[in-house]
RNA sequence: CCGGAGUUGGCCGAGUGGUCAAUGGCAGCAGACUGUAAAUCUGCCGGGCUUGUUCCCUACCGAGGUUCGAAUCCUCGACUCCGGA
């Protein structure tokens, strides 16, 4: 069947690795992959335009059922006919299910089998969330790819609670499917694609398991069945461990979930996260790591093929520094603005001093999957992969 | 000239006999950040070193004094502010 699938292609397989290059077709335009998702949590990612993030090299952009639920909430939403025309980003969009959210903020829920019960700190409000609930509000943002409700265990190192968690993940997402079919009157668009007349959004499954490799084994060979046209692998950057181990935790997942279908690992990662799991077939990335670093004045850098470095730009040594902020940089900004002066700008905090950082790494966020698409399309990923590598600044 | 209030570490500002090298905040220096309650948070922040939950110096306007012990009490002086002549 995977010859007729027409979602996602793959142009360029490693001889070697799991990485590939494709493309994603998508009701709002084509993503080329690997890709690097910005976060726009709440429609917007933090102190651009969207004409700016476009010129960073954004293709699509992450934003968050649960945030935008309560802000602006449905009603506006509905009124604008979604979220593209809300906040006027015409390129595709993801939205995460908001199941995050009840890990991030589990000091303010509780939760069960039904779903979700969210208390509202500004309001005391208690709203509940359901896998219903999110397919609906994702229907209304009208998101390319909607993502099922899935459920993260409060510890991830304990053994019983993951288990738990990768069978309510399941049953969730068998309800976000029978959902999601209802709210698109019946149709379903699974592994064999979609044909041309009929662009419709998507709907990626979950798959979690946290470090233990049987779990993640057992959550990916369980969520097949469901046959979701994509997935996401989730759970990943939660607390300290060792490399290596989320590296299988990939590995093992990739080698079970149909290859020829999208894999997006939510909420990695660092530079040398994304060139690694790329060699263990990973397509999609999001994170909040570029926009948040920026605007707490850490800036990336490329030192040269295989190797990155980070620039604290507040660093006293930074003060008389003349040099551009980067003098590649596809902003006339970035090229124009000495580095002395962005310090200044976050010194005596200007806002503009965050964008021109967000600009900055995303920019190099950008360039780094750019980087590894041509990799992998002129054949020099597999022995450029490992190599990779972070150097500390000094 | 008289009466009143005040003077604390780079700045603002707590502290009114020992647990005070002195709460906070700002500024400064350094670090963290992985599906964004994060333009946030953490550490350091008089000097020295053998870096000590009880080390050594120098410190709460200045000079004396009381006391085992003073940023804290007393005396005198300097300066600032507010009233009244």
């Amino acid at each position: 069947m995977a010859y007729l699938y027409n979602i996602f292609q793959i142009h360029q397989q490693s001889p070697k690795t799991k990485a590939r290059t494709g493309t994603l077709n998508l009701v709002h335009g084509t993503v080329h992959t690997p890709a690097f998702m910005s976060i726009g949590t709440l429609g917007t990612v933090k102190t651009l335009t969207n004409k700016e993030l476009k010129t960073t090299g954004a293709q699509i952009l992450l934003s968050n059922t649960y945030h935008l639920w309560l802000k602006p909430g449905i009603k506006v939403l509905k009124q604008f006919g979604g979220l593209h025309q809300f906040n006027s980003w015409d390129g595709p969009i993801l939205t995460d299910s908001g199941g995050f959210q009840m890990f991030s903020l589990r000091k303010n829920n509780i939760s069960n089998e039904e779903g979700i019960l969210f208390t509202i700190p500004e309001s005391g409000d208690r709203i509940f969330f359901s896998p219903e609930q999110s397919m609906q509000i994702q229907t209304v943002i009208n998101s390319d790819i909607s993502l099922v409700l899935d459920y993260l265990p409060v510890e991830e190192t304990n053994y019983k609670l993951n288990e738990q968690a990768i069978e309510r993940t399941f049953r969730w997402s068998k309800r976000s499917k029978k959902e999601w079919i209802k709210l698109h009157q019946g149709k379903w668009i699974g592994s064999q694609g979609y044909d041309k007349s009929g662009k419709q959004n998507i709907l990626f499954g979950i798959t979690q398991g946290a470090r233990f490799l049987d779990l993640r084994q057992r959550s990916a060979e369980m969520i097949l069945e469901l046959d979701f046209p994509g997935y996401s692998i989730g759970g990943m950057a939660m607390g300290p461990e060792p490399e290596e181990s989320r590296w299988n935790q990939v590995d093992i997942q990739t080698s079970i979930l149909e290859t020829y279908k999208p894999k997006h690992l939510l909420g990695v990662g660092t530079p040398t996260d994304l060139v690694r799991f790329v060699g263990y077939g990973i397509d999609l990335f999001d994170c909040v790591y570029p926009t948040r670093n920026a605007r707490h004045g850490t800036l990336f850098f490329e030192l040269d093929d295989n190797t990155y470095t980070t620039e604290r730009i507040l660093q006293k040594k930074f003060e008389t520094d003349v040099n551009p902020i980067n003098p590649n940089s596809n902003f006339a900004e970035l090229r124009q603005y000495s580095k002395s002066y962005l310090r200044h700008l976050f010194k005596t905090r200007e806002t503009l001093g965050y964008r021109l950082a967000t600009m900055h790494n995303l920019e190099f966020y950008h360039n780094l999957t750019a980087k590894i698409r041509q990799k992998i399309n002129t054949g020099k990923f597999d022995e450029w992969w490992q190599k990779y590598k972070f150097q500390k600044n000094n």
